[in-house]
DNA sequence: CTATGACGACTTTTT
DNA sequence: GTCGTCATAG
């Protein structure tokens, strides 16, 4: 599959003195960021809403139609959905250019996607040379804190005492010191101090941890990265690996953290043709081990250095709303970017409502939203961001009581229900046998199999060679003998080499149904889920692809496959700050502006996690074009604390918005007071639950 | 050994 | 609303 060039490098070409068609639509910056020549590094500061994404594909296209081999282009995005979005534009320019639908622009980008996703690619390609089975399986979270759980629990760590953390923290433990690459004092000290006394016996675990999962042949997503990395220490591969791209590329690099940052080295020491891009007033992943060095740090990576460019207006919002967002960032204790400017004037300035409650505030809102698609908006021009994903329940309530359709993004369930964990485990067993948390799962399935069972059989299969003739020589308790044989009778049929995809997930979910209706009261809405996971299963070719891409890019949104809102419908967006990261939309709605919120409860402890949080408000706000609410409910719902379970709070407008950037927003309260002489004469006090409160001074 | 029910603790953001 | 642990019964 060879890519005919010639008409592009006839176009590239100095005789052409015109300046291509799509050069002149960019603005100074965004030119001399896409003309930057390959062989020096290039750094691209491109602040919210200034045509980042644009022009990292205009970049690309311009490789290309320069002569660039698309196949040797690696484009490292944030998410899947970005990489798709850039594969878009950058055929559409390529085409545009060459004037044709030779489809050339088609071809463009195989190698773009996450550095988790391409470092799974990567070493399955490599897994022979580095020792690694090439039919490992990846282990998303969940499973990764099952199984530091069983080790935890073999080395005896379980019974010390209670203040051994539990399994996700110590997952979190492990994670933040593989990412950061600090020692594991240091991240205890800095971020876990309460555990800081086990600091011995945490390394141990790490250690059992780490050989656990090489005996099973699974990978954490941890280990992608670490894996590619330690693979970039040995200079044979990593000469073999770098030589495979002339150009790399990175979005987002303020999300990066320090094993990502030492890969991207280690894949060009000279940095020759190195772009990154990215927006520090917008890194909202430290919690992840991001660190904003990396972004600091590029330019001087290099000998010469680094060059920088510097993308400051921004194209999305209007001047008001970038006004107020640059109001909330300038009081950020430490800033490296300069404030973004618009041309787009609007006299309407971003609101601050202050509502009741959480009811008044979803009732605001839907409102709002309705009276803007009145006003010519469509559902989809409109968005309503969060802090955490159970934010939104009410809103979504509301919503739904209205049958207003809405796809929520981010707080994944769908992936983490008992049902869906099942299938998966049984896939994810039948394609790795060594993967013991999977065949686990899967044998407790079934009645009369409990631990003990379960682990006499993932015993014998761990020396068996041949993973079926071990299966076939278990005898099971005579309380299973039946369920025994079903098992047996899948196994021997998806074991076999030839099993035909997506159909064999079909005879996996035909096994699972009786489990299912004997397990589970409300089975039917389960079978549904599963259903849709079929429909999932389908869009991939093969199984292992299907289990890679679905532990590593799940589905984002709650209704993504679902098709709830059938596609040509018009719905509302629901989502998490996070997940709404590059994207925009003519009208924002933020909930819960209310400290205890934003900044969470849960990220109050460093000064640094709080300007994390401020990011965040700014990366929420920065999401709007046109118009922009951010509601303070001035009480709002604690669910489930200890002692008296759910409680009113009395909340404050969030500390990022503290007077002095006031005069930025409009001010008012909803519902709106009534006009003296109209309504009841004397209006509502606001309920005081004074109870709550004489039981806080006790708290 | 497994199944089951009661009780207690905890719940950010994501690859 | 749910996960994990524990005690108890089969």
């Amino acid at each position: 599959m060879t890519l005919d060039l010639a008409p592009a490098a006839d176009l590239a070409a100095p005789e052409a003195d015109v300046v291509p068609a799509y050069l002149s639509r960019l603005n100074p910056e965004q030119r001399a960021a896409v003309e930057h020549g390959s062989d020096a590094p290039l750094l691209i500061i491109a602040g919210a809403g200034s045509g980042k994404t644009n022009t990292l594909a205009h970049r690309v296209a311009h490789l290309v139609l320069g002569g660039a081999d698309p196949r040797r282009i690696l484009l490292l995005t944030f998410s899947r959905r970005a990489a798709a979005e850039m594969g878009r534009r950058v055929e559409r320019i390529v085409d545009q250019a060459l004037g044709t639908q030779t489809g050339a622009g088609r071809a463009a980008l195989q190698w773009s996607g996450t550095f988790h996703a391409i470092g799974a690619r990567l070493l399955r390609e490599y897994a022979e040379t580095l020792g690694l089975s090439p039919a490992f399986t990846i282990s998303d979270r969940g499973d990764a804190a099952d199984l530091m759980h069983v080790v935890r629990h073999d080395l005896g760590l379980s019974e010390t005492a209670s203040r051994f953390p539990k399994k996700e923290t110590c997952l979190a433990i492990y994670s933040r010191v593989v990412n950061t690459q600090a020692p594991l004092e240091d991240v205890l000290r800095q971020q876990f101090p309460r555990y800081a006394m086990w600091a011995d016996a945490l390394r141990t675990l790490f250690a059992g941890y780490v050989e656990a999962k090489q005996k099973q042949h699974v990978l954490d997503y941890d280990d992608l990265l670490l894996y590619w990395a330690q693979a970039m220490a040995e200079p044979t591969i990593a000469q073999d690996m770098g030589a495979r791209f002339d150009h790399l590329l990175v979005d987002e690099y303020q999300d990066t953290n320090a094993l990502q940052a030492s890969i991207l080295l280690a894949m060009r020491p000279d940095g020759r043709g190195l772009t990154v891009v990215g927006d520090d007033a917008q890194s909202i992943y430290a919690f992840r081990g991001a660190t904003v060095r990396n972004i600091l740090d590029f330019p001087a990576q290099f000998t010469p250095a680094a060059q920088q460019v510097t993308l400051s207006q921004n194209y999305r919002s209007t001047q008001p709303i970038l006004q107020a967002a640059n109001a909330v960032i300038g009081l950020a204790a430490e800033r490296y970017t300069k404030d973004l400017w618009s041309e787009r004037a609007s006299a309407e300035k971003p609101g601050v409502v202050v509502v009741n409650d959480e009811a008044d505030q979803a009732r605001y809102v839907v409102e709002q939203v309705l009276a803007r698609r009145e006003a010519g908006l469509t559902l989809m021009a409109q968005a309503v961001l969060f802090r955490a994903a159970d934010h939104s329940a009410q809103v979504e309530i509301e919503l739904a009581r209205r049958n207003i359709p809405f796809v929520k993004f981010g707080g994944l369930k769908f992936l983490e229900s008992t049902h869906v964990k099942d299938v998966l485990a049984v896939v994810r067993w039948l394609e790795n046998p060594r993967d013991r948390m999977a065949g686990f799962r899967t044998l407790q399935l079934l009645p009369g199999i409990g631990p003990k069972t379960a682990a006499r059989v993932l015993d014998a299969l761990a020396l068996a060679t041949e993973p079926l003739f071990s299966l076939e020589a278990f005898e099971p308790p005579p309380a299973a003998v039946p369920a025994w044989a079903d098992l047996l009778a899948l196994a021997r049929a998806l074991m076999a080499p030839t099993s035909p995809w997506p159909s064999e997930f079909e005879q996996v979910l035909a096994w699972y149904a009786p489990h299912l209706e004997r397990l589970h009261d409300d089975a039917a809405a389960r079978q549904a889920d599963l259903q849709q996971l079929e429909r999932i299963a389908a869009t991939y070719g093969a199984r292992e692809r299907f289990l890679t891409e679905l532990t590593l890019d799940p589905p984002s949104a709650s209704s993504d496959e679902s098709g709830v809102p059938s596609r040509d419908e018009d719905y509302l967006i629901l989502s998490t700050i996070h997940s709404a990261k590059g994207q925009e939309w003519k009208a924002v709605y933020v909930l819960n502006a209310v400290d205890g919120c934003m900044p969470s409860d849960l990220a109050t402890g460093t000064t640094e996690e709080i300007e994390e949080e401020r990011r965040l408000l700014y990366v929420a706000m920065t999401r709007a074009r046109d118009h922009l609410d951010i509601v303070v409910p001035q009480r709002f719902y604690v669910h489930q604390q200890v002692g008296f379970g759910d409680r009113h709070v009395y909340a404050s407008r969030t500390r990022f918005l503290p007077n002095r950037v006031m005069p930025n927003f409009y001010s008012r309260s909803w519902p709106p007071p009534p006009m003296p002489g109209e309504g009841p004469a004397k209006p509502a006090l606001a309920p005081v639950d004074l109870a709550s409160r004489m039981r806080n001074m006790w708290r």
